[in-house]
DNA sequence: CTTAGCGACTCAAAGGTTTTCATCGAGGAG
DNA sequence: CTCCTCGATGAAAACCTTTGAGTCGCTAAG
């Protein structure tokens, strides 16, 4: 029997198989151009026919390169799964990176005890760069990344001073611009808005943006605007608040979809009648959420996917030591109507 | 200036450092018996002093162990994120493999594309094992992970034998009669089923838990059941056939939330009060929904997180080469009771 | 007194790949 | 015909860890 060696074939094997030394196979795989074509050929094939994989562990250890890359998110956990919107991010993270057969390391860094982990890890080398989701004021994520000789690039705008960091935000100004002249062209006169936390600056952005498209004051601001957390419940509250505050009102702008969806609850029970009484405007445009609340929701679509592929886009190219052009980007924003605005 | 290196330390360093030989100081990292209080001791102190870290390429080249596990989904895309369900899996993953230390490969496999890339990236040895949620029947991932010789927990069963399967279930039969127990239990006589699809057993599973209940026989089974696929917009229209084919209808067992959220709508258009004329309930207690329905579902609660971990720490065991007492393990349900029955 | 046994170590090989450096041969210039 | 250059290739080092075999100094058994 010649090779009933049931263990996977290695560099060797191939070489061996292409008569050709170690040395020049492992060119071919590496794409050099410095092989001549009938060797290239003849290795090929060989791979072919043996079903030649690299070991990836042989090649970290002398490229110093993992081919992983990691994926944080801050947010706390019940969040992270309430949410659509995270397991978009995920998905989408999932995809990209699957895309450029790099191996994706899923970490959610919200305790003290994880955050220690991440240290560890991302300390550790065991990864080559990280996408990092931490929006939140003074996040310790952010904080333990930062110091780290790692490339990362972040979604949307960190916290703090922007200096040197590479990140791929939405552009939630101009999104929610967009949404409030929308309101405004439908003969609104007394609009509101139901905002994100405002530790987050994607929530201040979007809070900007309305404000700037309705030339308000501090005070006017203060008026109109209530927290609603980012999350459903918060929407609720947020617009029963307004509700109290404004009794007036004829539109509101909401600042993420599912916000909306509570807060159409809240107007529903209020018994306003939407569009009709109030028109409301969401952001995000989830589908999952948007086409199925009572009325269907008018929202501002900020393409998820394409954010995180950008930012693998990004990395990637850091990895490669590229020089990329601009640190950082924006993503434009657009408004899908729908039926509640 | 002593060591101003700014390179990781290598095992040689610490060995150096603690005054023995690199073979002792890898049996201290890898708790070898063999080994003095003093070397050990030693050892510890150089760890922490100069905060090494294993390199994880060149052990898992020698030892041929990766410490990454892959978590596979078939599931479509789209289904992956509208339902929050797998958010939650995902989380879960994430979470006690975390708790393990090992790293996890998150792919989502549906497309020939994906598989042929699965099927690589797992025949290529990257990983040591898997945990795979494929419940269709001829899920390909199924028969690709099957002729690996890799070492797989699966999420519940998965079409086909399950001859020397490892694998996690929750009681999806159990949970249905109880939740069919339960409309029993208020005095409902006409109480009709919308199924998840039948070609996935924990579907069928929840179908033959109600059939069970209620003492169906075929011809009954088919007139009160309809299929909602597992979907929102599924649990909309089989609720409709269902008002259309069974009117008298009092009491629906829905087999997911999200389907029942569904279930609701259609029911509150047709005028249908619940609980007063139709008791509902769902299955999957998934907060999330279960909570924001109106009114609040009560449902079947599947301790997802349960599932997931245990599925981790059979797989852990799988890897250690221990003898796992039981290779099919099954997780309890019990019923949450809300508003809507 | 010899020797087997034992515990705690150390030596050195092995694991698969990339990469530097040297070599080799061919072809062109002088 | 000789000397160079240049492109393709091979030999070998390097990456860092684990692990089986071997060493060393003792004690206990024969």
């Amino acid at each position: 029997m010649l090779v009933s060696n049931h263990a996977r074939p290695t560099l060797e094997d191939v070489a061996a198989r292409a008569g050709v030394s170690r040395a020049t196979a492992s060119r071919v795989l590496n794409a050099s151009p410095r092989v001549s074509p009938e060797a290239l050929e003849a290795v090929n094939a060989a791979v072919t026919a043996l079903g030649y994989q690299p070991n990836r562990a042989a090649r970290a250890l002398v490229t110093r390169r993992t081919g992983a890359v990691a994926v944080l998110f801050s947010e706390p956990e019940p969040k992270i799964f309430d949410d659509p919107h995270f397991a978009r991010l995920i998905r989408a993270g999932a995809r990209a990176l699957a895309d450029m057969d790099v191996q994706m390391v899923l970490m959610l860094v919200h305790s003290p005890d994880d955050q220690a982990r991440a240290h560890r890890f991302l300390a550790g080398g065991h990864v080559d760069g990280a996408l990092v989701f931490a929006p939140h004021r003074n996040d310790e994520l952010v904080s333990i990344v930062k110091k780290l000789p790692l490339p990362v690039v972040y979604a949307g705008k960190p916290w703090g001073s922007l200096r040197g960091m590479h990140l791929v935000d939405n552009d939630n100004e101009g999104g929610a611009v967009l949404a409030t002249e929308h309101l405004k062209s439908l003969g609104r006169k007394k609009i509101v808005h139901v905002s994100g936390p405002l530790d987050e600056l994607s929530a201040i952005d979007r809070l900007n943006g309305f404000r700037a498209a309705l030339s308000l004051d501090d005070k006017a601001v203060a008026r109109v605007t209530e927290d609603g957390g980012f999350t459903r419940e918060g929407g609720r509250k947020a617009m029963s608040a307004l509700l109290a505050r404004v009794p007036a009102l004829d539109a509101v702008f909401v600042a993420s979809d599912l916000m909306a969806a509570g807060a159409l609850e809240t107007l529903a029970e209020a018994g306003r009648r939407v569009p009709q009484d109030v028109a409301v405007v969401g952001f995000d445009d989830h589908v999952a959420i948007a086409e199925h609340t009572s009325p269907p929701l008018t929202s501002v679509r900020q393409d998820s996917d394409e954010q995180v592929k950008v930012m693998v886009e990004h990395l990637m190219k850091l990895l490669r030591d590229e020089t990329v052009k601009k640190k950082q980007q924006m993503l434009p924003t657009v408004l899908v109507p729908r039926e509640s605005a």
